[in-house]
RNA sequence: GGGGGCGUAGCUCAAUUGGUCAGAGUGCCACCCUGUCACGGUGGAUGUUGCGGGUUCGAGCCCCGUCGCUCCCGCCA
């Protein structure tokens, strides 16, 4: 007989009654009787009842045991009578009639409960993850991303992907994030950095021919948490292929999502080809670059109908360079007065000076405004929005950005509050056109606006005749129900047209031969048009497991501050460490750039004195 | 860096307007119980109400500060 075990707890049925056997693992609830003691003893795969009863000679060593404790019994199958079946448990139909234990791993009294799918303090849960890695669900959310993983893997590999390994100790990028940096040894005062995705190595893979890649690759980003945004590292599909074209990149990913979401999900998922909308329709109907399609609002422009109004905030804005939005509800003239006070609250703190609205109700229009309005303006209005009688419209004005942007909050806050959003669906869409440049809001000055490797629909020709806000790039990214699964672009692959780029931004060709040497120089020896894409695999996971928190589908994740509770990282060092690295801590709140070079210089001193 | 929310027993939470409010469930400990499956029953122990200060005759409750967690803004090419 095996040391541990001959079956798994989810592996007995009633065909194995009379044999003997072992089965170990965790001690997941008692039931003790006095007389005879029930155990549900689980593993990673089910639950098995075990009985001992007062005549089984280990009846007797039943003394400090606790839940979570790991044993092993020895015993036999026996078949439940019928009254005593458990339906809810998949060996049910029997149980182990224990003749022997063993405690292979003692348990203390715990911080909280496994048995149970209780909340408890997030701080708590991350210091003993290996605890809540037990309880039934996060357990599952892991092991699905693991079969995710798995199944990207080998549809990846089924289209003709290569995968393959990157550095993770790179050099500092100057665009994008904040880089998490590691002191060099043998370099003192050099640093290399964790790539926040490995962009210009699977763009040098393309100039090195392998034509198709992918990774899981791990991205490092110094920058603070949300909901959806591990700190520290996550997890990307990252993709890139040669000689393509975008049609070509959105058609390999219309064919793995769909796969992987379909097998992972029961919710129904969008077929391809997705929804494709552009940047800035996205901005003007949604209010946002990631709209949720599931929310069937949007926004419409109706600046005509204020721009010469007797409503005069409306009319003013309209004469300021503003513009006036309406979101049409269908059917809801029946909620009662606070609804409409309780959104005209949630748009201002959205940062809305106020927000208007008319209700169209047995005929008539009802609302504070349409006193100020003419006949001809609120029957332009009721054709602009297709107006049935029931019908609300809410009205934003002020500057259009700011319109969009709370717009887009509105929308969504009606969404959820209406439950206008089917839970029960994965709606796609791809938001394309993204524009090349836009202009710092500080300094005024022509930036990129994604990042620089992609390539501006007209290339140098556009470049060369075009206002630089006016170009857009082949830079895209694929949306699901509101969440960002990934950016992505076909490159710049042409040295000419990435000196011209960033010459537009303001970067002599020096600056860029200094920053992206190694990428220039590949650029110049030969390199094929490509592509690529890089989905959040962390978010895939979170959608598919209908967690609302990314940290519930990792299984050792930081806490919002960048901290890992339980390996309790980030941690001071040994002396001996930062000598070698030449490093010496400073107190944290180090206010002025002077004191920074005067500790600079103390040190100088000291380690000449040395 | 900024804003919101939360912080009461190991855990989940309650405590009316500032006045017998230091409480329940669960867990823990002890005992009882031979068919439960979140077993049941009896009894018991457990609190710097996150921390510090203030207002008040009196603070879990109000005020100020601080710490922790979380959500959001900034940030995330």
């Amino acid at each position: 007989m095996h040391r541990y075990r001959t079956h798994k707890c989810n592996e007995l049925r009633k065909t194995d009654a009379g044999k003997t056997v072992k089965i170990s693992g965790w001690i997941h609830s008692v039931r003790d009787h006095g007389g005879v003691i029930f155990i549900d003893l689980r593993d990673h795969y089910g639950k098995t009842q075990v009985v001992i009863n007062p005549q089984s000679k280990c009846y007797q060593e039943l003394d400090r045991w606790r839940p979570e404790t790991v044993a092993c019994f020895i015993g036999k199958v026996v078949e439940r009578i019928p009254e005593t079946v458990n339906p809810k448990l998949e060996t049910g139909d029997i149980e182990v009639a224990a003749e022997e234990m063993e405690i292979l791993g003692d348990a203390d009294v715990l911080p909280f409960q496994v048995a149970k799918e209780e909340q408890s303090p997030e701080a708590l849960r991350l210091k003993y993850r290996f605890l809540d890695l037990r309880r039934e669900q996060l357990h599952k959310n892991i092991i699905m991303r693991s079969q995710v993983i798995s199944e990207i893997r080998r549809l990846l590999t089924g289209m003709g992907f290569n995968e393959f390994q990157t550095p993770i100790l790179t050099s500092s990028s100057p665009e994008g994030a904040r880089d998490y940096l590691v002191p060099s040894r043998v370099h003192p005062g050099k640093f290399y950095a964790l790539p926040q995705a490995p962009q210009q190595f699977k763009q040098l893979l393309m100039v090195a021919g392998f034509d198709k890649y992918f990774q899981i690759a791990p991205c490092f980003r110094d920058e603070d948490a949300r909901a959806d945004r591990s700190p520290g590292e996550f997890y990307q599909l990252d993709m890139e292929m040669s000689f393509v074209t975008q049609d070509d990149i959105f058609a390999v990913l219309e064919e793995l999502l769909p796969a992987i979401f379909n097998k992972f999900s029961t919710k129904k998922v969008d077929t391809a080809p997705f929804v494709r909308i552009p940047y800035r329709e996205a901005m003007s109907k949604y209010g946002s670059d990631k709209p949720d399609l599931r929310n069937p609002l949007f926004m419409q422009d109706v600046s005509e109908v204020f721009a010469n109004s007797g409503f005069n905030a409306f009319a003013a804005a309209v004469k300021n360079g503003g513009i006036v939005k309406a979101i049409k509800v269908p059917g809801i003239a029946g909620q009662p007065r606070k609804f409409y006070d309780d959104m005209i609250a949630f748009a201002q703190s959205a940062g809305a000076k106020g927000m208007a609205y008319i209700i169209w109700s047995n005929g008539e229009e009802k609302s504070p405004i349409v006193k100020f309005m003419s006949r001809a303006e609120l029957d332009k209005l009721k054709e602009l929005g297709n107006i049935q009688d029931g019908d609300v419209m809410f009205f934003l004005a002020d500057k259009e950005k700011l319109v969009n942007a709370v717009g887009g909050q509105v929308r969504t806050e009606l969404g959820n509050k209406l439950g206008l959003i089917d839970k029960n669906v994965f709606r796609f869409c791809w938001i394309v056109d993204f524009p090349m440049f836009e202009t710092d809001e500080e300094s005024g000055q022509i930036i990129f606006s994604h990042n620089p490797f992609s390539m501006p629909q007209g290339g140098m020709e556009a470049l060369m005749t075009k206002n630089p806000l006016d170009i857009l790039a082949y830079q895209y990214d694929i949306v699901c129900n509101g969440v960002e699964l990934s950016s992505g672009a076909i490159r710049n692959h042409r040295p000419d047209v990435m000196y011209k780029a960033f010459e537009v931004a303001g970067y002599g060709p020096a600056t860029v031969d200094e920053r992206f040497g190694g990428m220039i120089r590949a650029f110049k020896l030969g390199a094929p048009p490509h592509g690529g894409i890089a989905p959040g695999v962390d978010r895939m996971v979170m959608l598919l497991a209908d967690e609302p928190n990314i940290r519930e589908v990792i299984a050792f994740p930081f806490n919002q501050q960048a901290q890992d509770l339980m390996m309790n990282a980030p941690a001071e060092v040994e002396m001996k460490q930062l000598r070698e690295l030449r490093i010496i801590p400073l107190p944290h709140p180090l206010k002025f750039e002077k004191t920074f070079k005067d500790l600079q210089e103390e040190a100088r001193k000291a380690s000449v004195e040395e």
